[in-house]
DNA sequence: CCTTGACCTTGCCGTAGCGTCAACGTTTTT
DNA sequence: AAAAACGTTGACGCTACGGCAAGGTCAAGG
């Protein structure tokens, strides 16, 4: 048999019979003058082994090390080694199939889609209509929860979502705004900051004191204003000296 | 921000925001004097909805597409397209483990292992105990059975696992070992042809003068010795004659 | 002042399992 | 005799980055 024969016969391309010498899967064949490699049964047979064995999923390094075992003592390990990986890419396949529903079945997919629902929900209850410091807020938060794994942040905001707690986030959100080309040292800066240590839930407020201080302070501080970032630093402050 | 920065706050590493700044999943933000890449907290925003998409399993050019759509209508396709493959891949899998599981409940888990259970069983009734052309004979019946799909040709050879049809087999065998160094001449050819063309079922004498003729035969008497290839000759001769 | 260490930069190689040329020689068919 | 269909080796391409090389930049410490 020459190597086109050998791959028919076994459903294999050349390519993958070459490939397989090449990686010492299948010894190669004698060569005839021309420099053809010329098969007989039992390679047919090796062939069709590889085959069997990569069809059940092991890697080909794996049934290299199969076959050069020899006997079937490595082979029950490896495959039971396998099985266990299928069973957890099974279950990797499952939650994302479930993932998948969930956004599927919301009937928003825009860009917000991309966080958690439970996350979205608590977003599209606060009040972020045509501010442009609680589109900011949104935009952090939302960043947050996708670093710690939503549902925490979602927690610690949904005592936010309350009616009331809307209307006065609506009006901190509006003096945020106002204080957007305000010198830091204007009088309004200090008095939101206290209103606003005020208004956060308690568990919030340790969050915000909880973590290093320094790091994510610049970074959040950089996107506003000097007055607004005024108003976060003397926040932070209040906070932690209450604590 | 700096790249290590923004990559440790939405977790991922550095060379995967430079990978997608490369593949345009991301833009690059603004250089600082040095050379550094400047971040701004929209990147870390625009990082973690690639992630999100990335970790439902979209590939990144996927992703690029999605993202260039910029409205939900095309992500709503391709979030079914990859519903459905990932069903698919759901099924492939449970396929798989099904095999192995049958694998591994096997005893006997040497290199015949191979082979499918139904084309084992079968291989395992029939006599070979000791002659050389029987081991031939497994040899090849196993491999036509991986290139076919294994059930067919078990089905074929089902008749001859019985105890009448073992004993008879054994014999045929024999006689075909002492035919190693004979003669092709020699009159105990055709005697064992004409014996062996009553014996088959005739569904497998079928099948033997149904494909193809020059190739696979070819290909097997170049395994064996002038006189038993002689023999098969004859055999096919007869059975074609019979049909 | 110099070093050390932790950053950053670009660029290239490696991964698994082949598919797909390329560039060329051989065999078989028309 | 030409064309089609084989065979040979060699090399690049695909995914989604990891890892390394060979440097430039910056803050802190001896």
């Amino acid at each position: 048999m020459r190597i086109g024969e050998l791959a028919a016969l076994v459903g294999v391309s050349t390519r993958t019979v070459r490939h397989y010498h090449h990686l010492g899967l299948l010894p190669e064949p004698e060569r005839l003058v021309n420099g053809y490699r010329e098969y007989r049964l039992r390679d047919a047979v090796g062939l069709a082994r590889v085959r069997r064995l990569a069809e059940l999923g092991l890697s080909l390094d794996e049934i290299r090390d199969v076959l050069a075992d020899d006997q079937g003592r490595e082979l029950r390990e490896v495959l039971r080694e396998l099985d266990d990986d299928l069973a957890r890419q099974q279950a990797a396949l499952a939650a994302r199939r479930e993932r998948l529903a969930a956004l599927l079945a919301r009937p928003d997919l825009g860009p917000d889609s991309t966080v958690s629902p439970e996350m979205a929900a608590v977003l599209r209850d606060l009040p972020a209509d045509g501010s442009a410091f609680g589109a900011l807020d949104r935009e952090l938060l939302a960043l947050i929860g996708t670093g710690t794994g939503d549902s925490g942040v979602a927690d610690l905001l949904r005592p936010l979502t309350s009616p009331e707690a809307q209307a006065r986030g609506r009006a901190i959100y509006a003096r945020m705004d106002e204080l957007a080309a305000a010198d830091p040292a204007d009088p309004r800066v200090a008095a939101l900051a206290a209103d606003l240590a005020g208004f956060l839930p308690p568990p919030m407020a340790e969050a915000m004191t909880g973590a290093d201080p320094g790091r994510w302070m610049d970074t959040v501080t950089a996107e506003m204003s000097a007055a607004q970032a005024e108003v976060f630093r003397l926040l932070v402050d209040l906070l932690r000296k209450a604590a």
